[in-house]
DNA sequence: GGCATTGATTGAAACGATTTAATCAACTGT
DNA sequence: ACAGTTGATTAAATCGTTTCAATCAATGCC
């Protein structure tokens, strides 16, 4: 007997092991007496029930998945943990996975997902990805949306007003006097880089001046904001912007590191502000004005969201929440 | 038919299950034309795997569970990744799962680990948890320990020399003429923290003079770390330090927060050294002198170690890999 | 042409739990 | 003392896949 199954506590307890089962599922159903005498053969043999032969039967993964779109940008992990908040006082596990913005790899987690058949998958989707979670949901995988809206409303989501993110980190800049703004993110395609980026022309086109010089990257970490500050750099004189708006805090440190290198003075040559407020804004060279997010709420309101869901898949209602960012101001956009 | 199962594929190829079942598997078993036919039907069907029923009948899920001391902590990020890289090459899929330094939580993953029977587990352990592992490793999960060797040496293991870290940290202070050295982290019962600090200490007493006041916290990020400059602004003037070695970047720049609020000049009053070498320390408002520890090659060490031990886990011999780190002198510990 | 060999396919038995419906024992009230 | 009820226990079917041994057809060899 390499390890100990229900037939053997069951035999060790005197017990069948339907009753074995009712133990530690439904509890209420056994005597105490039984009840006892099974907890102890389960000590004595050090029994560990087998996951893969519940789940077969139950039908369906009792698990949570997760996508993030970049497990090393602190707002994912701050999202997560208010995901893994919620789902530990309902004792289930979270199962998380790193896309990194890689269509290949956010779909080989959808495959994974599909055959675990999850109870619920939580995402930020990174590709066009739709069509697989229409798959997911017909197969009775719940799917709440995190930080994206779909387009054709057909399911749940979480996320925080980009819109208004861009418009008031693009006001901001012009309230200080900038007017040349250099938008450093990507890919274009990302629907929070296309919110953000359109706001911020809709800012700009409202005020009656400026201008929005859009710098593409492919990722959106900080060696792509160095290199959109390059890009920028490289520009003649009279094109070069006043202001930088980044799309996350972590291209807005690195957009901050080149122009330090590069000798421009931030602010007083070049504003930056950033998007997230991520811990780390508040301790850099230059503490970095950002659009603060609630990250960890997002999160727990996705999980809570997501667990509704869980328990009413019929639910005729497809549910958005819309949490609001913040402005914070430091001393990248001011003297 | 809720969802098409291998016997509704075979029917629809006009073969058995067990013949979609070796398409499946071992492609080469089957003639060309009927896999084509087979996977014909996979298609029209939209026919995904169960893994459930795959793993009941294989006895082991073929993922990788990984447990981190804290996911908010960059390193272990770049850790995690290293691993990914390595596991990906390998399609297996890496189950993250977040101690945050808590044993309750920790223990709890790796019940759901051994509930799902699964082929490997990385882990840096937070408490004690040798009996888990080793009744783990009885049960036919191999286990590889991450930036932590075991002392009586049972499981493999792959880490960074922390001795060497604490005194090349604690030599570079005492260089620049400090003598006062406060250590802050915990909990003392942490390896890391226990070895870097042994090590300053012997570093100390090897140079003749100086002295390391140990403030212990509770965790380890920057909350801790402002909380630990505050102990020390509170002891006497004559027994303020001049340095502080951190155990780790986070509680770095948690010190240099509360130390640049209280009016501290860094490094002219108090030097900081952090440890790790986070992205973020090099950006940092008074960029971080730290102990860079190389974490991608650390998780990738570890993954391609426990591929191995998994392959041959009768293996006899336990392999001890050992990366070593670097001092990255900045200007928090110079003029 | 018959026999052995190879290659492709399949029937049926696992894997280890949960669940349903049935059995059994012990009471209850009359 | 008996039918009816309650509560505890169990036998057997089931979840969806993989695997082993057996079958079958086709080919090669002397």
């Amino acid at each position: 007997m390499a390890v100990a199954q229900v037939r053997d506590v069951a035999a060790l307890a005197g017990v069948s092991p339907a009753t074995v089962s009712n133990a530690l599922n439904h509890p209420a159903k056994v005597s105490s007496a039984t009840l006892a005498r099974i907890e102890a053969a389960i000590d004595e043999l050090g029994y560990v029930r087998n996951d893969a032969a519940r789940q077969l039967r139950a039908g369906t993964n009792h698990a949570i998945g997760m996508i993030v779109l970049d497990i090393a940008n602190p707002f994912f992990t701050d999202v997560a943990r208010g995901v893994e908040d919620i789902l530990i006082a309902d004792s289930r596990p979270l199962i998380l996975g790193n896309s990194a913005q890689e269509p290949t790899r956010e779909v080989s987690y959808l495959d994974l997902f599909e055959q675990q058949r999850m109870s619920g998958v939580l995402i930020t989707p990174a590709g066009d990805v739709m069509d697989r979670l229409r798959r997911l949901r017909d197969r009775g995988t719940s799917v709440v949306l995190v930080d994206r809206m779909s387009r054709a409303k057909e399911f749940s989501s979480v996320s925080i007003d980009d819109k208004m993110g861009g418009r008031i980190a693009t006001e901001h800049l012009l309230d200080i006097g900038r007017r040349r703004i250099g938008f450093i993110g990507g890919p274009g395609g990302l629907s929070q880089v296309k919110t953000r980026l359109s706001a911020a022309r809709a800012a700009v086109d409202k005020h009656g001046s400026g201008e929005i010089v859009f710098v593409e990257t492919e990722t959106m970490n900080a060696q792509a904001g160095r290199w959109g500050a390059e890009q920028l750099l490289a520009l003649p004189r009279a094109q070069r912007p006043d202001a930088v708006f980044a799309a996350n805090d972590l291209v807005a440190l690195g957009v901050l590191q080149a122009l330090t290198l590069a000798g421009v003075r931030v602010p007083d040559d070049i504003a930056i502000v950033g998007y997230d407020d991520i811990e780390f804004a508040a301790s850099a060279a230059i503490p970095l004005s950002s659009v603060r997010q609630p990250a960890q709420q997002l999160g727990s309101a996705a999980a809570t969201l997501l667990l509704d869901v869980i328990a009413d898949p019929a639910g005729t209602t497809v549910k958005h929440t819309t949490l609001k960012p913040e402005l914070v101001v430091r001393r990248s956009t001011s003297a």
